[in-house]
DNA sequence: GCAACGGTTACGCGGCGTCATTGTCT
DNA sequence: TAGACAATGACGCCGCGTAACCGTTG
């Protein structure tokens, strides 16, 4: 009662084709349960219509073809606590492809409605992006200000390079900016990267910067395009419910800026 | 003021290796400012920190290296409409990607669920699954019947059977089940693939069954495993909100049986 | 003898990662 | 001179598709 099929026959039931099943048997996904000794030929079961049903559904959730085989080939010795987790791992691989399609998708429709709202305003699909950003040890110096006012961070800057043995100084500069809650005060905070060797002196703050999740742009190192950034970059955090987690990083690459805000919940 | 890098260096600071700098270098995506005429070695400026990370947010949403290169290399010279094309094309891709991902999650969270609630019963992940069936061209005997009765379809079988000329039969054997509508009479419906000559008689109705979208499950060819199997499809189909799109179909394989249901709007 | 199948091996795709080997900088 | 960095090139990964070439079936 049990029929016996040949590759392309079974291919054809089943819906793939006779290569995917040539390399499930070379995987030892699914063997032939006969393979003619003389000509080669598999030979394959109905039973195995319903093998193959399940791994293509499980291929279908993402699973990798390794990780179908460990999967079939233990069924039934399986204990429920096992399944639970491997179910539990697709879970979270399928809500991490969701969510990783989710946030451009909200970007993308962004894009189109501002390309109708403001036809010229618009530069480009996505100026904001996020990234993950690696940790450094930096020495500062902080001052507040009432508003911004460039020539005081300049002199700040200033001040800490002189202070700083040049031999320890890295590859990146710029300036960290935060806002005192319940006032307009703004607190600059230039800082140059640092190796560990820098020893620790009272002229400047000695500091690691933590590793960040933060959204971040790119802008020319003039006012004008610095204050654009900031604002593109507040309004992208907003649109997402985001919130900040630690003070802005503005860095300096010669006539480059890159502004960074730290976010929470990563 | 411009900055100049090296490829370690520059690789650092945008966050990639420069494994992907050269090999965006050989696809031409982003050209190194200079290269050293005598040590081949690559110099990237601080203003390709931006359109590096324009490619990277590209690439985010899923556009192949060469889809970004033609976009970045006409980035200005592109039309409204152009630009309106691409990120349309780059939304069904995304959206394409978000529905096959939610799909299985819905499936994987019914099969957690169903794993705690008679965590006994539970056979497999997905034993419903979702696939485009091909259409056959059949010939087929009709009968109405007041519930399930086996022998009166294995009757209408061997009518069929002796009425057809058996060159003309193809592989395929099965039965069409539909439900009178306000009524609990069943039609059951079996019939054979055959190939395009076979004439049209009386004895038999020939048509051609539709190519469908259908959910699908397989199991052992006995009553007590149909009705198990009709019944998982049945509820698989409420749980998604799906509508029945023609009569159901139970294709026999020997000691299996493959129950499909036609599903509408695909 | 011919078409339609089956077999195997080898190469391609995309987006790099991972050597291995050689040359260059400090 | 050492050791970090640069260059190039070859191969690996995944899930097959495609092609080439040859044997089997009906």
């Amino acid at each position: 009662m049990a029929m016996q099929y040949r590759i392309g026959e079974f291919a054809e039931l089943a819906g793939v084709s006779s290569k995917t099943l040539r390399h499930y048997d070379r995987l030892g996904l699914l063997r032939p349960v006969a393979v003619d000794a003389r000509t080669r030929y598999r030979c394959y079961s109905s039973a195995q219509l319903r093998e193959l049903s399940t791994i293509l559904a499980l291929r279908e959730l993402g699973l990798s073809l390794p990780q179908i085989r460990s999967f079939v080939q233990r069924t039934g010795r399986m204990s429920h606590a096992d399944r639970r987790t491997l179910l539990l791992r697709i879970r979270q691989n399928l809500q991490h492809t969701i969510q990783s399609a989710t946030r451009p998708l909200t970007d993308v429709d962004a894009a189109l409605n501002r390309e109708i709202d403001i036809s010229g305003a618009w530069t480009g699909p996505v100026s904001v992006v996020m990234r993950r950003r690696p940790g450094m040890r930096i020495a500062s110096l902080r001052a507040e200000m009432e508003g911004y006012v460039e020539a005081d961070v300049v002199r700040l800057e200033r001040e800490l390079l002189t202070a700083l043995p040049s031999e320890f100084i890295g590859a990146i500069r710029g300036v960290l900016w935060q806002r005192r809650p319940d006032s307009d005060t703004l607190i600059a905070e230039p800082f140059f990267e640092v190796n560990h060797a820098l020893p620790r002196r009272s002229f400047y703050e000695l500091k690691d910067l933590p590793p960040v999740m933060a959204a971040s742009t790119y802008c020319d190192n003039d006012d004008y395009a610095a204050s654009e950034a900031y604002q593109a970059i507040n309004s992208w955090m907003s649109a997402r419910d985001l919130s900040l987690g630690g003070p802005k990083r503005e860095l300096c690459f010669g006539d480059m800026l890159e502004i960074q805000a730290p976010l929470t919940g990563f």
